[in-house]
DNA sequence: GCGACAG
DNA sequence: ATCTTGTCGC
């Protein structure tokens, strides 16, 4: 009701297809800054995650938005469905889309900004689940993961302990793929485990961390993802 | 050939 | 992702 497409989501038949529609789509991603400023006055922020049940081929998403200055909750959305593809490292968009596509259209407003719970830029074809997401919906998206990306960019991934990214909030050290910056290992918190950060769409790799340390005020992952991922597990768990 | 591999 | 108790630290 609130989400038309740009372009349509067809689920891919095998993986060969997947990875080709990937490679077709990325031509189209935007990397700027045509997206709202990180914590911009009367700006909707957006967190979308996925819980499943693949013994009862069930998958349920949320979207949550929070007003970006307050960080409060303003509305938000669950869908519960069938599982739509099997996970594959680099093919997480094919199993999260439909689910995603489904609670966002469910939401009663429009984001400025979605912040996903997985991989932009930093991915093997560029091409991550947040810029997927972004380049369906022309939605400005970034991608905040718990673990690095599969592939190159994820080889050799500075850890809590590694002394190239220092212990302080705010320190990070690049995800580099030939050379390229293609993300960067975030620290959001003190002395813990960092998040990797990647621009979707219509976003910038700057603003892509500004935004996820904006997000993360005390706590490692951005508020937006904590409420959504709650809100999906919720609804799977009431799912008959 | 074997291991690694967002969620 | 998901299965799961206690335990360390602020």
């Amino acid at each position: 009701m609130t989400i038309r497409l740009a372009r349509p989501h067809t689920t891919p038949a095998s993986e060969a297809e997947a990875a080709d529609q990937q490679l077709r789509l990325r031509d189209h991603t935007v990397l700027d800054s045509s997206g709202p400023a990180p914590g911009a006055p009367g700006t909707v922020v957006v967190g979308v995650d996925v819980a499943y049940d693949d013994d009862r081929d069930l998958v349920a998403a949320a979207a949550v938005a929070l007003d970006a200055v307050s960080l409060a909750v303003v509305a938000e959305a669950t869908t519960v469905g069938p599982v739509a593809f099997p996970y594959v490292p680099g093919l997480l968009a094919f199993r999260e889309l439909p689910a995603v596509l489904a609670a966002l259209d469910q939401l009663s407003l429009t984001p400025d900004l979605v912040v996903c719970d997985g991989h932009g830029l930093a991915h093997p074809r560029r091409f991550g689940l947040a810029s997927h997401l972004g380049v369906l919906t022309d939605l400005p998206t970034i991608g905040v993961a718990k673990n690095p990306p599969p592939g190159p960019a994820g080889q050799a991934p500075p850890d809590r302990r590694h002394p190239a990214l220092p212990e302080r909030r705010g320190a990070w050290a690049p995800l580099r793929v030939d050379g390229t910056e293609v993300g960067r290992a975030l620290r959001t918190r003190d002395a813990v485990k960092p998040v990797y950060v990647s621009p979707g769409h219509r976003t910038t790799l700057d603003d892509a961390c500004a935004h996820a340390l904006h997000l993360s005020r005390g706590v490692r992952l951005p508020e937006t993802t904590r409420h959504a991922d709650r809100r999906c597990r919720e609804a799977l768990a009431a799912a008959t």
